[in-house]
DNA sequence: TTTATTGGAGTAAACGATTACTTACAGTAT
DNA sequence: ATACTGTAAGTAATCGTTTACTCCAATAAA
């Protein structure tokens, strides 16, 4: 297409008058080459501007140093960043090992999610890092010949590593700081029950609550749409209902309550008390700065890419899971 | 390493009894094969549950369907996430096309980027969007045969395909609107000049103010780190320089400038006017809520997506520059 | 002197697809 | 009967590496 023909290693070979095996072994330092030798390769390289093709290293050697991460990442302009940071995370521990990321986005949904699998063909990636759309699906069928390591969520029938947050733990003392403040009414703001994440933090808020005593109030507890439109508008039908506290699972809806709150001049907190999801740079500006649960997200970006590196270069497989703790940032909303 | 033998095109060709050549014309439609053949083609395929090794295939056609995409974006848990929304824009157009995106993070520093370029060895991408770290950086001798898009900002020798924000233009609007409101005293705060949008801005904030036959102050203009810390720090020290408005022209030093005025329960825009740089949600939940240039974040993904995409398909180069209009979201706080 | 050992480097078969070229056969025109 | 045309599919070279073997010479051991 371009014309200009591509330098291979056998083109350094003949250059340097040596055989293409001692060149690779150069390039790789797999064998002792003597100095003179490595002298004279390292210069035809340079003479010929020689640069490696990693696909056909990939084909012989079985290795493409690509890790495939497939998450909600990039959605719509409004979307969470949450999997961006956790993306991060994934990112600074590969690329110092040598391996580059692959994002692919599943837009939380199935189907596309599944064509995003199937694309990546066995040999394409050393490894799959995932963030289940939903706990019902059989995605052992679709996986390729690679280690896979569910991240944030799992699915039902589980049969990998996964690195998770304790969301259960984090949301039981959240909702416990919330009552030790003397609130009876606390709402419950969250996205759809279709993802383990929701149904922990759900658990956690319900349990908390029983265990105080407190009846479950179900015109406080509403689950909506992952979005800034749906945290706006579900803000102003659950005040209706006369909270004097609320809990909201996710960043971006958090958002949307928030703008809704201030335009509606409710005083936080002592009109309404708020805690919300994820401390992002956002959460210190509001009026007044949120109190939230701080997940690590950076963190379980960082540890699911050791776990996945580990199994890639051990060549194990397993299911381990791993949880790592999120804390909370108290500041004037509660 | 795993054990498992991969099932290739041979395989598949014994067991439907056929030639490869018919295997690979049946999965790529490339030639007439009769309906009988191809039956029995799909049948081995499933038995053997066969999966195309993509590898082999690039290094054969030598197409990777993989554009790199390389940008400060993951720098750290607190980085602007505008290269983000970027990378949606870019992800939308490639996954539609059948292409994957890799996405690599620069850090904004030139070593980095650097290292991450030549780690981009020819054959593996078939192009490169960069946000080139420094205008100083002749990035030519790094590139290798792909077709290369600058994207968000160019180099001083720009040979390639650049896709831009008006900048200058966007600028000279805001300030005139900040003017018309009746400010003479306008802070200026945002990133080093190394950038060239950096530079653009600045360029419009001067030549405005100038035109309108004020003088520049330089105690009311500053360069400061991009970080939200930065545009903490950097909005107390302009504070003292008593300006009546200030335009930030990064998102992240912008949040960091909210959170010190609120911090010190500076009223906007009775005691400041803020003006900032790219229309996040989080801009709607400061109090009041920020009036900002909204660059086309996602927008400029795309149509950086679909030159490289033309580029690539057709086999051309060239040095087109595209530039995209970023509008003012007049909210409360001018 | 013969044999073993070792250091240094070469030969060529993979890896799994794509694709230019060839072939086989059937039908048709001469 | 012969040549020609067209249809369907097969053969094998090729992409650029890696790597299991092999090889040769020089030195050490016998």
């Amino acid at each position: 297409m371009t014309g200009k023909k591509n330098v291979s290693i056998k083109d350094v070979a003949l250059r340097a008058n040596v055989s293409t095996a001692t060149v690779s072994h150069v390039i790789n330092g797999t064998r002792f080459v003597s100095n003179e030798t490595k002298q004279k390769v390292h210069f035809a390289m340079n003479e010929l501007n020689f640069r490696i093709n990693s696909v056909a290293r990939s084909l012989r050697s079985r290795k493409s140093y690509i890790i495939a991460f497939l998450a909600p990442i990039l959605a719509s302009e409004t979307s969470n960043f949450y999997f961006m940071s956790v993306a991060a995370g994934v990112q600074s521990v590969l690329k110092q090992r040598g391996y580059h990321l692959v994002l692919s986005d599943s837009s939380d949904n199935i189907e596309v999610e599944n064509k995003e699998i199937s694309m990546f063909d066995s040999q394409m990636i050393d490894g799959l890092i995932v963030a289940p759309a939903s706990r019902d699906c059989d995605y052992e069928l679709l996986f390729g010949d690679y280690p896979v390591v569910y991240i944030d969520r799992v699915p039902n029938d589980c049969e990998r590593d996964s690195v998770l947050i304790d969301n259960k733990t984090a949301t039981k003392e959240a909702i416990q700081k919330i009552l030790d403040k003397g609130h009876q009414r606390i709402a419950f703001l969250s996205g759809p029950l279709s993802v383990t994440t929701t149904i922990e933090r759900y658990e956690g808020y319900s349990e908390t609550l029983m265990s105080a005593g407190l009846n479950l109030d179900d015109s406080l507890i509403c689950f909506g749409d992952v979005s800034f439109e749906s945290g706006y508008r579900n803000m102003g039908d659950l005040l209706e209902r006369n909270p004097t506290a609320i809990f909201v699972t996710d960043n971006v809806m958090a958002m949307g309550a928030m703008a809704y709150l201030q335009d509606h001049s409710i005083r936080i907190p002592d009109q309404l008390a708020v805690v919300g999801f994820d401390d992002f740079l956002w959460t210190r500006v509001t009026h007044p700065p949120l109190t939230v649960i701080q997940q690590p997200s950076f963190q379980l970006g960082v540890k699911t890419a050791e776990v996945i590196l580990q199994r890639i270069e051990d060549g194990t497989s397993g299911k381990q899971e791993y949880r790592l703790n999120a804390n909370i940032i108290v500041r004037q909303s509660l």
